[in-house]
DNA sequence: TTGAAAGCGCTACCAG
DNA sequence: CTGGTAGCGCTTTCAA
């Protein structure tokens, strides 16, 4: 263990002060050339492999970290693809600013607010949180830079995402060309975990910002269609995964006479296509169905979708909590149209 | 911020001493129940959060978190299966002892490997790399528990993995019954990234450990089975990703007479069996493959493959880093007979 | 360009 | 059970 080696140790091995030493790693133009190469052959001798990041930490109050809040177990983010996007973009940013990542899951429990709050970080990058989690007032104390992924829009903190409320719009108008019965396959709205049904949900009660805001877009392309929405159900998911789309889609197929399927996920809409094959129902004619994110699977299975860089905006988000922007980059969105949701008018899918 | 609060300015409005706050927070059975009390009391109208963790962590070396090295850009690690099942098990042991996970990308740069040296963390968790990786003596020196998945068996540091020799050896004895002209496709040998065929691969020659062995235990089977190996074409393949393994597959299916694919990863066997029915080649009739991992689509495939369990090895080995274990545990395997390997002599699938 | 002093906030150690 | 002392290793501040 070298670990004993100090930085005194090593200005005194040079013949100079520890400022010397501590200049010569933190900014070597302020030393001169001479000085510079003296400590560093005393500290190739001494074995001193640089200012301990800990004592620095305590010291400088910096830390070189940057630390990730998952509002789940990190199991759920590892295998949830649009998060697994966001994840890269953030190691990304961090990989140019050789910054460590701090994974930081918030089961909402005491304890995992301490420990987000006392995480040894410059600031925080938040996966999608709720509108009133408590955590929220904790970042801002910290008084740490904080960039939240799809919001909320909490005061003190920042935050980053599309307009989900104009692109769920677009998306379901692609849908509910010529089509009059749709129903939605939602997010959950909050951070329990159960699946229920409802006719004409009101968004308002929704403490998930992304799946609230998209909720709204698709009432709104309702409205514009001349559909009543309290007729519309949505059913509100447990997991973001292709079996619970199935689950959801076989359920709401089952009980409604429906012929569109506004769904919150590229994989929830995948899973509502196997279902919609083993009942033998055919999209688009009878079914239309619509996705989310633009994943490789939605393209090859010509699902109509809301494209967004996940990795974009996780990067952005990363470099601005790093200080190294001024602010999030703007995050743009477009509707992928494909086949999932042509109809005789409009044969040709294209993009909008 | 509260972050000015101090333990001292604690201690002197509950009128105590600094230690009887310290106390208070980390070995509370050592205090009276009128000092703790009196000590809570003073932090709550303070707004005193609890002891700064930079500040523990000096006087006392510890850090309450791990570190995680990868032997790639996170991205990778965020979009391999496997390599995803393992953090997650490793993310599952930090749960459980309040541990944060601190991820650290190696690319193999001076920078990465004093990053990973300096980060203040009180052991690491390696995802496989190769035998002479200059970072194993670096670790050594931290003189931190350290446990890496896969191998190398480096002195001074501990490892957790299958018998990948055996469980190679046995899956490659389940497609090679009745069938003379196999061939490998591999993981990639080192950690740079170019595709290579060789026929009667040297094990020897490389360096990652899992892809040694496994390439080892094929050879065994080959052996065992009189199929002379130095006929035998291995594909070394760069990347671990489905579409991979159907480029894989398309070259050696060209180029040789080939009846049975012995597959390094369920991904790339996935894709062998897209190459397969794109060139209307029957399997198993026509070509018996393995996989590696039994993923959930393996299974849906029907292929043959190992199982093991990649989550219980992270979670084994963090426990051991973390010193919530004297050692790691043993890791098992089994073939899952499935029917890409069947053949008229043994229809009937079945679990070995 | 260099250096001395003064802690950052906490806990190991030892004495009461 | 309680508390004083003595730093952990470094960088900020200010002076030379």
């Amino acid at each position: 263990m070298n670990t004993r080696v100090t930085m005194a140790d090593v200005a005194a091995s040079a013949g100079v002060s520890t400022m010397s030493v501590s200049y010569t790693y933190n900014r070597p133009s302020r030393v001169s050339a001479a000085t510079r190469e003296r400590v560093r052959a005393a500290a190739a001798t001494l074995g001193y492999a640089g200012p301990n990041r800990t004592a620095r930490s305590l010291r400088s109050g910096r830390h070189n970290s940057i630390g990730v809040v998952l509002g789940e177990k990190l199991t759920y983010a590892f295998e949830d693809p649009q998060a697994r996007r966001f994840l890269s973009g953030i190691a990304d940013a961090c990989l140019d600013a050789d910054t460590a990542l701090v994974m930081l899951p918030n089961l909402h429990r005491d304890k995992d607010i301490a420990r987000i709050r006392d995480a040894q970080v410059d600031g925080y990058v938040v996966w999608t949180t709720e509108i009133d989690d408590p955590l929220l007032d904790v970042l801002v104390e910290t008084g740490r830079p904080t960039c939240i992924q799809g919001g909320p829009d909490h005061p003190g903190l920042n935050w980053i995402a599309i307009d989900d409320r104009a692109a769920a719009g677009a998306v379901a108008i692609a849908a509910l060309n010529g089509r009059s019965r749709p129903a939605v396959i939602a997010l959950r709205p909050d951070t329990r975990r159960e699946s229920t049904v409802v006719r004409g949900a009101d968004a308002s009660d929704i403490s998930m910002p992304v799946t609230r805001s998209r909720l709204e877009g698709y009432r709104d392309a309702c409205l514009h269609s001349g559909i009543d929405w309290s007729t519309v159900p949505t059913l509100f998911t447990t997991d973001n995964t292709r079996a619970e789309g199935e689950r959801a889609a076989r359920l709401l197929l089952h009980d409604n006479d429906i012929d569109a399927l506004l769904v919150m996920s590229d994989e929830l809409a995948l899973g509502t296509l196997d279902a919609a094959a083993a009942s033998g129902i055919d999209v688009p004619a009878r079914l239309a169905v619509t996705g989310w994110d633009d994943s490789p699977a939605a393209a090859a299975a010509g699902l109509t979708t809301v494209a967004q860089s996940l990795f974009d905006q996780g990067r952005s988000a990363a470099r601005w909590v790093l200080g190294l922007s001024d602010g999030v980059e703007n995050a743009i969105w477009r509707v992928e149209e494909r086949t999932s949701t042509a109809s005789e008018t409009a044969p040709k899918p294209r993009t909008v």
